[in-house]
Order: structure tokens, then C-alpha cells, then sequence
DNA sequence: GGATCGATCGGCT
DNA sequence: GCCGATCGATCCG
């Protein structure tokens, strides 16, 4: 299977996220291939996007997404998850995808017990969940996705046609209006993998 | 099915 | 000192 080069994610984040849908992410663990298809993504966007972690400027964590293009950017949430974004867009333009579900393809049974549970619905439906099923920490911040030699990276696999590409608000996403109702969420339609998390409603009446 | 809440801690406005 | 691009448990209906 062919990887994706640097120039892939060095294209308009919306591009990239949306072309990301139907690919392969695989992971290199303790010399096992674990691996699953990429259904559920979305994008942050530049310093003008209040839902970005780039919204306050450069900060030692968020360094990575104004780094170059193919490099993930992991960090960890609410003292106990962890999240896999890609960087995307020329260097120094700080944007990304956020991977959020994956339909499991190789390595089942070490996701299950790296996850606790067997039903294969829970394991990596969800950004936190999928880094835990890959053992995708801290340590795969600003690593290079498009090295020869990565443990991490994505593969072209199976394109999505329009039709089956769905579009939405960002999930978890609070406060300012712009940035909680901006359809940059991506998925594909009907997708049992998809993470079905309920959205705060962003109806304001 | 939906709503609510606690866990847990690094980074920061 | 506050808060979060989440998850899972629990309670309610």
C-alpha cells in the first residue's frame, strides 16, 4: 500500500481531512501492525479559529501544529486522554485534523486488551479511545508521519465518493458561535464506526 | 435513550 | 487557580 507523501498534507486542511476519509491509519507497535480505516475526522483551522488550540498563538504545547506538514500533534486532555491530530498546511501556518474514529482493521485482539473491552464498536470510535488502542501517547508528538521508517502513518487505501461524505459541527466544541457551528466535522454517512456522541446543541433559541 | 457527573493533571488566557 | 478537541459509570424515564 502506498503512504501519503508531505505534499498531501501540506494542501488546505478541508482537503485534507475530507481526502483522509477511507484511508489507512497504521501504527507499529512492539512489532506488531495495527491499523484501521479512518471514518471520522475533523479540522482546525489557523489562529482565527476560537476552537483551535492555536487560538492563543504559539504555546509549548500546540508547537507541532505550526511545524511541517505530516507530523502528528498528540496531546492529552483532561489529565488522563490523549488525541492524534495530523498537521496539515505549509509550515508555520498552524492548523491540523483531528482524527476521531477509526474502524478497526488489523490487530484486534491487541486493541482489545489495550482497551479492556471486546466489542469492537468500542474500540477506537472516539479520539481518545483510538490512541489507546494504538498506544498513541505524548511520545508521537511532532513525530514525522511520512518517514521512510515511522511507526505511525497513513495509507492510501479507499476513496470516499461525495455522496457518502458527510459533513457537520465540530463535537465538544464551546463557546464562540463561528467555531461551534462551522460544519469542519467530517464523516462518512451512515458509518457504524462513527462516534455518535451527542453535540451540545448550538441553537441559540 | 438522554442527562449528569467524576476522573485527573499539564499547560496556561 | 482554572480549565479542557473525552470517556465511562450511573441515574432517570
Amino acid at each position: 500500500m502506498t503512504r501519503f507523501f508531505r505534499d498531501f498534507f501540506a494542501r488546505n486542511t478541508l482537503y485534507v481531512a475530507r481526502d483522509l476519509l477511507g484511508q489507512v491509519l497504521v501504527r507499529w507497535l512492539d512489532g506488531e501492525r495495527l491499523s484501521g480505516r479512518i471514518v471520522e475526522v475533523e479540522a482546525y483551522i489557523g489562529e482565527d479559529d476560537l476552537a483551535s488550540h492555536a487560538r492563543f498563538g504559539r504555546t509549548g504545547r500546540n508547537e507541532a501544529m505550526y511545524g511541517p506538514p505530516g507530523h502528528a500533534y498528540v496531546y492529552q486532555i483532561y489529565g488522563l486522554h490523549h488525541c492524534l491530530n495530523i498537521v496539515t498546511e505549509p509550515e508555520g501556518f498552524p492548523a491540523a485534523v483531528l482524527i476521531r474514529a477509526l474502524e478497526p482493521l488489523e490487530g484486534l485482539e491487541r486493541m482489545r486488551e489495550r482497551r479492556g473491552v471486546v466489542d469492537p464498536l468500542l474500540l477506537t470510535s472516539g479520539p481518545a479511545r483510538l490512541c489507546q488502542a494504538m498506544g498513541i501517547d505524548r511520545r508521537l508528538d511532532k513525530a514525522d508521519m511520512c518517514a521512510p521508517d515511522a511507526v505511525l502513518f497513513v495509507e492510501a487505501d479507499m476513496p470516499i465518493p461525495d455522496e457518502q461524505v458527510a459533513t457537520g459541527p465540530r463535537v465538544g466544541v464551546q463557546g464562540d458561535q463561528q467555531a461551534r457551528t462551522v460544519p469542519w466535522r467530517f464523516y462518512i454517512r451512515d458509518h457504524p464506526y462513527v462516534s455518535r456522541r451527542p453535540r451540545p446543541t448550538g441553537d441559540v433559541r
